[in-house]
DNA sequence: GTCTATAACGAGATAGAC
DNA sequence: GTCTATCTCGTTATAGAC
């Protein structure tokens, strides 16, 4: 078991930045308002990412790396496909719940706005989502446990569209349940035709 | 018939303007840009709009109205619910054919960091397009065109959120394919179970 | 690694002439 | 209704002491 030390002066900047871009967007936070929140002045933030391109980049590849590291989590618990796909889902649900955007959703709303390499490393966000829930589409079609037409890849992005959509859209309705319906309904499309809804 | 006349100042800033939101987004336009690409100085932007929050208010309800229209167009063609999504979900496709982004999309994105009369219009933007398309399948559905489980209210909200998601991920991902996979499959499956695609 | 101080620029907004 | 000129503030970023 590797030692754990409290958080370093760098983890502690990345943390408030990201919550800052997933409520408020990479053009609506300053390195001001982190440093306000981490508790250090404007110039030290430079010391640790010299500019905000610098700390936009690391934010995504930090942020891909924790989400692939959860999806290997749900992998490595094993069970079918229905319920990877749930606890799919519930990823999304827990970062509304904080009142929080996707941030590469968001980043994908602002990416006229974005340095290339941001932009690439989105691109590559959504890239590594559709390929790991093609694979769990396609081992659940084969097995039988999940019933849907046309490639795997076709139906993941789908899967990753809808839910992205749906945080969207509960943000700008001030209606979270549009994330849950949306989970709901593709989850039960895929099921197929004789679809019993999950237990409470 | 009324008669034409050649936009006047304060609707080509707001052509303008809709265009630079649904590019870049709120918080990522000044009114510097405006300013350029009207050919008018900045000073003379606050006479016809005083504060950014009254241009932003201005956009998002001039954005609504357009919009309710294009929907009343497709009334007023009458075909039936399946053509009738069809020419909903071409109305998004044709925003992202421009490179845009659906504004109140975007603005949903933005929302932390709008003026409350900016947000509980985007809101209103949403609703009216849910009550719009629950009308259309609650009458497809009535007529047997249409299949689908659960209220028309949840399915409307459902098909609402996955055009949005699937404009945003092909705008973060740069493969607009997203979108007319999306569309490609809300409507196959509103069809039914025997789905067979629509021509080419 | 953090600080104070400041540079250099762009933002939204206002005053007042024409 | 548009202009020039200006104000005030916030932004990213740098210089240099400690």
């Amino acid at each position: 078991m590797t030692t754990k030390r409290s958080p370093g002066t760098a983890d502690r900047i990345l943390d408030v930045a990201e919550r800052l871009v997933q409520v408020r967007g990479f053009n609506a936070f300053s390195y001001a308002d982190v440093s306000k929140a981490v508790g250090i002045q404007k110039a030290s933030l430079h010391h640790h990412f010299a500019t905000k391109t610098d700390l936009g980049v690391a934010l995504v590849e930090r942020y891909r790396h924790a989400f692939l590291a959860a999806l290997a989590a749900i992998e490595d618990d094993a069970g079918g496909a229905l319920e990877r796909l749930e606890r799919y889902a519930d990823l999304y649900r827990t970062v509304l719940r904080k009142r929080r955007m996707c941030m590469c959703g968001m980043l994908a709303a602002d990416v006229a706005t974005l340095p290339e390499p941001m932009r690439s490393s989105v691109a590559a966000f959504f890239a590594e989502n559709v390929a790991w829930l093609s694979r769990v589409l396609a081992e659940g079609k084969k097995r039988g446990e999940l019933r849907f037409a046309g490639p795997p890849a076709a139906m993941a992005g789908f899967v990753v569209s809808s839910l992205e959509g749906a945080m969207l859209v509960a943000r700008g309705s001030g209606d979270p349940g549009h994330l849950d319906e949306a989970a709901r309904l593709i989850l039960s499309s895929l099921r197929g035709v004789g679809a019993r809804t999950r237990r409470a």
